[in-house]
DNA sequence: AATGAATGAGAGTTCATTCAT
DNA sequence: GATGAATGAACTCTCATTCAT
């Protein structure tokens, strides 16, 4: 298990596009209006991806407020006007970004959790498992969250946003911990689902950037025994 | 328990500047250019205690970036003018609001583990009176941790500040640990007290700002039961 | 008498292209070099229409400044690339806009004059009807004018176009006034003129707008008063 | 009667500060919020006067969209911060210029007709000195209208300003007209004042830029004569 | 010929910091 | 020492115009 790829690749945005193009989701008024444009050439959206990636990586690198418009759009390889063009204003590829790295999170969940119902995984296994997926998933949610957390407090829509996504990853850790349903010890599963998720994910953040001072793996065994104890009584 | 006291409380000013005084800390560059103010008299004393007062709270409520210096010194009722002789900028008063933060957890925490030490408590109430105070000191730094992070990105000094007070926070946790050593269950003690700490901390944030949509008291139910059972071993 | 209308209607952008075609009138500029297209097949005549109709609309509803290309294009259903094959810049529609609006007013106010000859109309009846031409003519030139004047400040040429379309306006008014020569009273006829369609210039404006608060039936009575009895001494 | 002062002299600034000062006005909010500058120094109050002045003059010789603020701040003598320290926005300048015209027309006007009350002017002296009056006064807002009215048709603000001073200004006509009352021989007062007062007002701006290629005298002899002849039967 | 993506200069605006009074 | 006016670099965003396809 590696702690690379901290922004957005190529892949997942390719997915969420093909999604938005599946969906139609061609915002009806700007179809009329002189808004942000719908890319339709394969040039445009070449160059809407070039511009949400840039971001992606700028934003995890110095922040929100640390990268300005015409940096993203210079990394984009593009000019500002162009930035302008796909989006409406810095806010508005920040919050793209966002729901980017919130589907990626949750391919990458979905796709462990299947696995481990196919190999009929021990406890410890799935557990192990759960943290892996976060890990992978949330690196780059998790640099991110930096300046999110920042945002959050003052943008209503971004708070949105945040809270949408944790539910949905709290919903998760939930669907995984009841797959061992007829084993667990927890009194309140609701509220045990959001405190092993708040753990795993505030673990992996110290793992991500070695902040501890201690090897990343003796954080994971603790966090692992830590979470299989406590679910499942050893 | 409650959540409130989101900022610096004019007590832990107090005691801060104290310390200083005792110990003659004069940030040694100070010696040298005497650029900013060293406060000797005591309205002077009052004016940097009333500025970093007022941004203490404007960051929590605003933000590092939604704060300028304008309204931090109309908040403190001085001029911008009074603003810069107390401080070189708008970055140094970040950077003792954080301080003071840190001094602040540390005292709560410090007394905590000293009335549990006198209590002879049980492994439950060590546990509980640890979160507790954790959830009492950290409130106001939680609060705070939002701008925080999104500063430690591109700040190396904050990221050392923060570093440094969280070794301290998990120096403290394994302190407390230790007072009931003989029966703890953890392989890795070490790696124990940061998984501990950040489940705690993180969960605090969740409870403060009511953010799971899970009642507060359920949160921090699952909580204790986890690290107790994990400790202990029930 | 209604005043509605406001821009240019198909008809007088046809009656202008013939006359250009007639007189085969090519600025001369455009001889030389070829950039903007000169439209020979019939869709290229429509198309170039198009944009004048669009661009007129939208100046009258935006002006001058509240449009952009894009928009012109977007209403006249072409690409901002075809609009510059047609028009060199944004400001030379707006000069034919502007032409085209004066050729229309000429038209209109020929017509009235004709028509009154034919009837050998009574005084009352002769300014009555210059005043209802004027209106019905300037209205579209009106609301323009809005921005025209802005626009006369600082464009050179939009001035040079104003004046001339000012001085065809007074040449007429005093040849209407010169058909009833010899009851007339003025002593300075040449003055007289352009004072007088001044006045009915700027009443029409608070007519069509409405602007007064007073109903536009009253403001044209007492206008008529005041120019009958002034130029015939009742 | 020169046709000179086109745009705000100090005067009329001083006046006008006089004024605001009298009736304290100074926006409750602005007292408390942190927005434009409300100038309590000498220097402040100056500087205020810098940059409307120098707004004034840039707008009248440019247009409100050929000035830019920038090109404002320079030409007053101050940095674009210190602008906006005194101004919200261009929008803001442009309404205070426009205010200011406006209050510096009334007081003209009201100057004019209190001498003609003084010395039992004849009719004839009487439509005169208006005309003089409306002349000295409307020169800069005649000058300004051009951009205005282009601004009337987007703004609302700006809309309702002109409204007023429009209203105001048929007033003080109707006003003046009544002071002679016995021997009017219009119809419709209210219409005739309005009618009268936009005659005036656009013949004036013919005289003002010498516009019609005809001597401003010859214009203003026949404007007399229509609005005496008309007004008073001779 | 037509399209619409790309460009980039330039406009408006903010705010940390300095400085005259 | 204190005030608050002044500064100007930096930033976000727009739009007339060009150009690759």
């Amino acid at each position: 298990m590696n702690f690379s790829s901290i922004f957005i690749d190529s892949d997942s945005l390719h997915t969420y596009n093909r999604i938005k193009e599946g969906l139609n989701v061609k915002d009806s008024e700007e179809l009329i209006q002189d808004k942000t444009r719908q890319p339709q050439q394969d040039r445009s959206i070449r160059t809407k991806e070039a511009i949400v990636q840039a971001a992606s990586r700028l934003f995890s690198e110095k922040g929100y407020h640390g990268t300005n418009t015409k940096q993203i759009a210079a990394a984009a390889g593009v000019s500002t006007g162009s930035f302008y063009s796909y989006y409406t204003d810095k806010r508005a590829v920040f919050m793209e970004v966002l729901k980017i790295n919130g589907e990626a999170i949750h391919a990458h969940v979905d796709e462990t959790v299947a696995k481990l119902n196919l190999h009929h995984a021990d406890k410890r296994e799935i557990i192990s498992g759960l943290i892996d997926a976060l890990v992978k998933a949330h690196a780059p949610y998790i640099t991110f969250h930096r300046e999110l957390s920042a945002m959050t407090a003052s943008d209503e829509e971004v708070q949105e946003i945040m809270e949408i996504q944790y539910d949905q990853a709290r919903r998760k850790t939930l669907e995984v911990l009841k797959m061992s349903e007829p084993e667990l010890r927890v009194r309140d599963l609701e509220a045990a689902a959001a405190v092993m998720f708040e753990a795993v994910n505030s673990a992996v953040d110290r793992m991500v950037f070695f902040r501890s001072g201690i090897d990343p793996e003796r954080i994971k065994a603790e966090l692992t025994d830590m979470l299989v104890i406590y679910a499942f009584g050893e």
